[in-house]
DNA sequence: AGCATAAATAATAA
DNA sequence: TTATTATTTATGCT
């Protein structure tokens, strides 16, 4: 199976690092231990720092040098890449986290200015679906697990729709901002619920198989 | 808005550590900040581990002591959770994951037995070739690396077929469907094969010609 | 005290 | 790279 044309990737060349030789693996020149042992240990200083792949990915565009996108970092940290491109990627990411942990021990402002994005984004409150929001969803689930963007707009609107004829409800300007956090069934709530609901069918699905082999 | 009836969190009740006063916040004789900052190592420790909050949730559910779910450990590494309650369960966790790392730094595999879960329970893995498929796959891509959408199509199914020959093989209605979905898919993967292929390919003769110019 | 699941993040396909 | 799926975290509920 060694008869692919792609270059093998740092993780594949590492095969087993249980034995317990003390040579190291080197190719091209390039030392894949030190390589390994830095991905590990960048990935517990990013998470030491409370950061994403994404915040640190933005951050590399954001700064001069080269961009690497989440996708990279996530590829880097998984050592999902060739040798000769780790060995690219390495020096950069060393010097931007030598940054960041700097900034960090000066205040955690000094380190958002520098990751650039919102500080304080906060997460979205968990919205909460009305038993009549959930029927519609249903119903439309067993029909088509997978809306097209239209029909996603189409069914937020509808939902929007139905809440806001209950006849006789008033609020106050703060009871409706807070119920508009709460209750908005926005595309992208209506989106991420299919997703979640796919999850869910797949989950019920690999159980029943289980159980009945 | 303090007027509520439920006791307060200990990340509410740590407001701003920004302030730099030497002494610690005490409540009911109970140190938060020696709390938050075991908070903040514990996470530390357990990704340094590799675990997730399930994980040692179920694994805390399994040892003997007080069994805590993957809510419990989120909410504590958030401080979510009363001081009471935060000082009842640390010296747990403390306990627990000092017998984690110790099994650690004796080997994985004494870990992924402490911790109890399917160490092999993996994220499902990226469409993967066999050898007999590649080799099929190989032997088309010399003589035609364009192939049209029926070739596609043959490639496809002589692949699914090659598979599925076992004897004896009966599928339900629901199975078929699923089966369906997956023939239709191998099809689309067999097509971005071949443009990896030919990528690929590119790829090394840009390579080639690098070398000698 | 913890389930169910919404939201966020990481990993993978395209 | 971008788009989407798979996995993990967080939270509304009771």
């Amino acid at each position: 199976s060694l008869s692919e044309g792609l270059p093998p990737s740092v993780s594949q060349l590492l095969p087993n690092t249980v034995g317990n030789s003390t040579e190291s693996t080197t190719v091209d020149g390039i030392n894949l231990d030190e390589i390994k042992e830095f991905a590990k240990q960048f990935k517990i200083r990013r998470l030491s720092l409370g950061l994403t792949q994404t915040q640190v990915g933005q951050a590399l565009s954001a700064t001069e040098g080269p961009a690497y996108s989440q996708s990279a970092i996530c590829r880097f940290e998984k050592l999902d890449i060739t040798p000769k491109s780790a060995q690219k990627i390495k020096p950069v990411l060393e010097r931007w986290m030598q940054e960041a942990e700097e900034r960090y021990k000066n205040g955690i402002q000094n380190l958002t200015d520098f990751i650039g994005s919102e500080p304080s984004k906060k997460r979205k409150r968990r919205t909460s679906f009305t038993p009549q929001a959930l029927e519609v969803l249903n119903n439309f689930f067993e029909r088509n697990t997978h809306p097209s963007g239209a029909e996603i707009t189409e069914l937020s609107d509808k939902l929007n729709y139905d809440r806001s004829i209950k006849p006789g409800t008033h609020f106050s300007g703060a009871e409706m901002t807070e119920l508009s956090d709460k209750l908005n069934y926005d595309r992208e709530v209506i989106r991420v619920w299919f997703c979640n609901k796919r999850q869910a069918l797949k989950n019920t699905i690999k159980k029943l198989k289980q159980e009945t082999p």
